[in-house]
RNA sequence: CGGGCUGUAGCGCAGUUUGGCAGCGCACCUGCUUUGGGAGCAGGGGGUCGCCGGUUCAAAUCCGGCCAGCCCGACCA
C-alpha cells in the first residue's frame, strides 16, 4: 500500500473525549472514529488489525476441531422466551417489531440459536461437536465506554461445544482454555486465567481471560506466590481469626445519638471497633426482603449474593421499604429477634460473640451480640469481597488486587439450554440424553484495544507483529529518483517475501512521516535516505525498542524478513 | 436511572458573563522557498454555532423544551 493513496487521517491532537489510553491512540492513530454512543467504524487499519486477530483466532479454534459457522444477527424473540432469558437479559437486548408486527431481537449472544441447530444432532454417535462463528454482537449497554473496550455492537468469536456427558464438557471446556491461551500470548496478551462468575450465562463453572490494565472495569485477586487468581466477584481470602470474648448473657441495648454508620459507631464512647460490629444491609431478592450481615469492615460483593442465592433480580430495599421492615433507618439496623425475613449471613461471621449492631430503632444499638445464638441466620454464606492485603485462600502470602480487561470467558453450561431447546440424544442404550454443553466467548475489537492498552508509550501505538496492521513501513526520506528507486526496490522485494508492507511516498517532511509511523505503531521501519544511499546502507528501526539498525541496501531486506518471521508467532 | 461536565469548520479550542461582522491554531487547496524528527511566506476554500420553540429591531450569546456525547456511580457475560 502507498501511503499518499491510503486513508490514514492521523490527528495532530487528541480528541478531547477519549479518556482510555486505547480510545484516545485508535482514535488519533485513524483506527476508529465514533458514529455515536458504543458504536465505532472500524477505518481500513484497525480492520487489518482485527482481521489478524481474526485469523489467528480462526486457526487455534480449527486446531481444537472447531467448525466455522455463520449464524443470523436477527432472531425471533420466542426463542429466547423458550429458553427464559428474554426478560433476564431485559432492556440489554435491541429489541424491534418486523413488518406483520412480529417481535424480533438483535442477537447479543448464541447459546440459543447454536442450539436450535443442535436440535438435529440425534446420536451420540454425532458427538462430540464443537461450533463456532465470528460474528456481530449487539448489547444496549447501560454505559459504553473506552472506545472499545465496551461497546454496543462489536465482533465476537463465539464458540458451543456439545458432548454427550460431562467428561465430554470438561474436555471441550479444556480444550478452549489451553487454545484461549494460545490465542492470546500469539497476540502479545498477557492474559490470566481467572475463576469467575457465570452471571446470566449460568452453568456449573468458568473461567475468565484478564489482562491487567488500567482501563479495565474488572477486578482480579492475584497471589503471585502461588498463582491463585479469581475475578473479586468470586474471590476468596483468609481471614484472621478474631479471639471475642464471651460477653454478657444477651444483647445489652445502648442510645447511640448521632450514630449512622459503621464508622461513627467506632468512635462513638461505648462504641465498636468495625471488626467487632455486624453490618447489616437490607437487599431484595427476587421481590423478597433479605437481610445480609457482614463484619463491620467487610464490603459486599453484590455478585456473589446473586449467585449464592440463585436469584435472577437484585436490589438494594429503598429506604422506605428498610422502615417499613425493620421500624429503623439504614444505620440503626439489625438482625437480632427478627422473625420471618430471611436472612443469610457471611461467613466471617460465624461463630462470632459480643459483638455490636444496630437495634432497629433510631440512634440505638445492641452490644454483647452473639450472633448464633441471637440472630435467626438462614444461611451461611461467603458474600464479602477480598481486599488487596488479605492472605491467599491457597497459601499464606498476601493477594494483590488489579484491574484488567476481561479478554475471554469460558462457561460450562451443562444441560441448561439443551433441556428447555430440545437437543437432545439418544445414548448407546436408547436412552434420550440432553446434550452437555459449554460455550466460549473472545471479544475482536477488546482485544484489540487490550492490545493498544498494553503495547504503547508516549509516541503511539506499538503494535506486535501479530496484530500490526502492517508489519513494516518503508519511508522515503526524499522524493529525488535514486532515493525513490532504492525505497520502492525494497517496498517490492518486502511485498514479495509475503511482508505486510506500507511504502511512505507522501510529499512531507521527515519528522511527518515519522510521527506518524510511529503514533499507529508499525513494527518496523526502513529508512531510506539519500544520505544512507550514499554510504550503501537504509536503516532499521525497530518501535517497541526504538532501536535503529545501519543494514547495507542488498540486505535490508533479507535482514527485516527474518526478523519479523520470527516474531509472527 | 442519579450526579458532574460538554455540544461553535475534519481535529483542538476562543467567543456566551454584558445580545450587534462567526473567530484562532492544526488539517485542507494554490504558488514560491524549504527538506534526516510535526517548515516558512503569500493567497484561498470550508459553518443550519446540536435541534425545536420563545423574547428582541437584532440571538452562538437571554428564556423554555428536547437531543446527543464524555466522566463518576448504579447496571452489565
Amino acid at each position: 500500500m502507498r501511503w499518499s493513496q491510503a486513508f490514514i487521517p492521523t490527528l495532530r491532537d487528541d480528541p478531547a473525549e477519549a479518556e482510555a489510553v486505547s480510545h484516545r491512540l485508535l482514535v488519533r492513530a485513524a483506527f476508529i472514529r465514533q458514529l455515536m454512543a458504543g458504536v465505532y467504524t472500524l477505518l481500513p487499519l484497525a480492520y487489518r488489525s482485527r482481521r489478524k486477530i481474526q485469523q489467528v483466532i480462526e486457526q487455534e479454534i480449527d486446531a481444537i476441531g472447531g467448525q466455522e459457522f455463520l449464524f443470523p444477527s436477527l432472531h425471533p424473540a420466542e426463542i429466547w422466551r423458550k429458553s427464559g432469558r428474554l426478560d433476564i437479559m431485559g432492556e440489554e437486548m435491541f429489541r424491534l417489531f418486523d413488518r406483520k408486527s412480529g417481535e424480533v431481537v438483535l442477537g447479543m449472544t448464541h447459546e440459543e440459536i447454536f442450539t436450535t441447530i443442535a436440535t438435529e444432532i440425534t446420536s451420540y454417535k454425532q458427538l462430540p461437536q464443537l461450533w463456532y462463528q465470528i460474528h456481530t454482537k449487539f448489547r444496549d449497554e447501560p454505559r459504553p465506554k473506552s472506545g472499545l473496550l465496551r461497546v454496543r455492537e462489536f465482533t465476537m468469536k463465539d464458540s458451543y461445544s456439545f458432548d454427550l456427558d460431562q467428561e465430554g464438557l470438561d474436555k471441550a471446556f479444556d480444550d478452549h482454555y489451553h487454545a484461549y491461551s494460545r490465542i492470546f500470548a500469539r497476540i502479545g496478551l498477557d492474559a490470566i486465567p481467572v475463576e469467575a462468575s457465570s452471571g446470566a450465562m449460568g452453568g456449573s463453572g468458568s473461567v475468565e481471560f484478564m489482562v491487567r490494565a488500567e482501563a479495565g472495569e474488572d477486578l482480579v485477586a492475584h497471589c503471585s506466590n502461588c498463582g491463585y487468581a479469581a475475578n473479586v466477584e468470586r474471590a476468596m481470602s483468609k481471614v484472621a481469626p478474631i479471639v471475642d470474648e464471651v460477653g454478657p448473657d444477651g444483647p445489652e441495648r445502648f442510645a447511640t445519638p448521632g450514630v449512622r454508620t459503621i464508622e461513627d459507631l467506632v468512635d462513638f464512647p461505648g462504641g465498636a471497633e468495625a471488626s467487632r460490629q455486624i453490618k447489616t444491609l437490607v437487599y431484595v431478592l427476587d421481590g423478597e426482603p433479605t437481610l445480609v450481615l457482614l463484619r463491620g469492615d467487610h464490603p459486599l460483593q453484590e455478585q456473589k449474593l446473586q449467585d449464592r442465592t440463585g436469584a435472577v433480580d437484585l436490589r438494594p430495599a429503598h429506604p422506605d421499604e428498610i422502615a417499613e421492615l425493620l421500624g429503623a433507618d439504614a444505620g440503626s439496623l439489625g438482625a437480632v429477634g427478627v422473625l420471618g425475613v430471611r436472612i443469610v449471613a457471611d461467613e466471617a461471621l460465624r461463630g462470632r460473640t459480643n459483638m455490636t449492631t444496630g437495634a432497629n430503632e433510631n440512634e440505638f444499638h445492641l452490644r454483647g451480640v452473639s450472633i448464633e445464638r441471637d440472630i435467626d441466620v438462614g444461611d451461611w454464606l461467603d458474600l464479602r469481597e477480598v481486599e488487596a492485603g488479605e492472605t491467599c485462600i491457597d497459601c499464606d502470602e498476601s493477594i494483590e488486587v488489579f484491574r484488567a480487561i476481561e479478554c475471554g470467558h469460558i462457561f460450562k453450561l451443562g444441560t441448561k439450554y439443551s433441556e428447555p431447546l430440545g437437543a437432545v440424544v439418544l445414548d448407546e442404550h436408547g436412552q434420550t440424553r440432553p446434550i452437555y454443553m459449554g460455550s466460549y466467548g473472545i471479544g475482536l475489537e477488546r482485544n484489540l484495544a487490550a492490545v493498544v492498552e498494553t503495547h504503547y508509550d508516549e509516541k503511539g501505538i506499538a503494535w506486535p507483529v501479530t496484530v500490526a496492521p502492517y508489519e513494516a513501513v518503508v519511508t522515503v526520506l526524499k522524493l529525488d529518483d535514486t532515493t525513490v528507486a532504492a525505497a520502492e526496490r525494497i517496498y517490492e522485494d518486502l511485498g514479495a517475501a509475503g511482508i505486510d508492507v506500507l511504502i511512505d511516498d507522501r510529499d512531507e517532511r521527515p519528522g511527518v512521516k515519522f510521527n506518524d509511523a510511529e503514533l499507529i505503531g508499525i513494527p518496523y521501519r526502513v529508512t531510506v535516505g539519500p544520505r544512507g544511499l550514499a554510504e550503501g546502507i537504509v536503516e532499521i528501526n525497530h518501535r517497541a525498542s526504538g532501536t535503529t539498525d545501519e543494514v547495507s541496501v542488498t540486505e535490508a531486506v533479507l535482514h527485516l524478513v527474518a526478523r519479523i518471521e520470527r516474531e509472527r508467532l
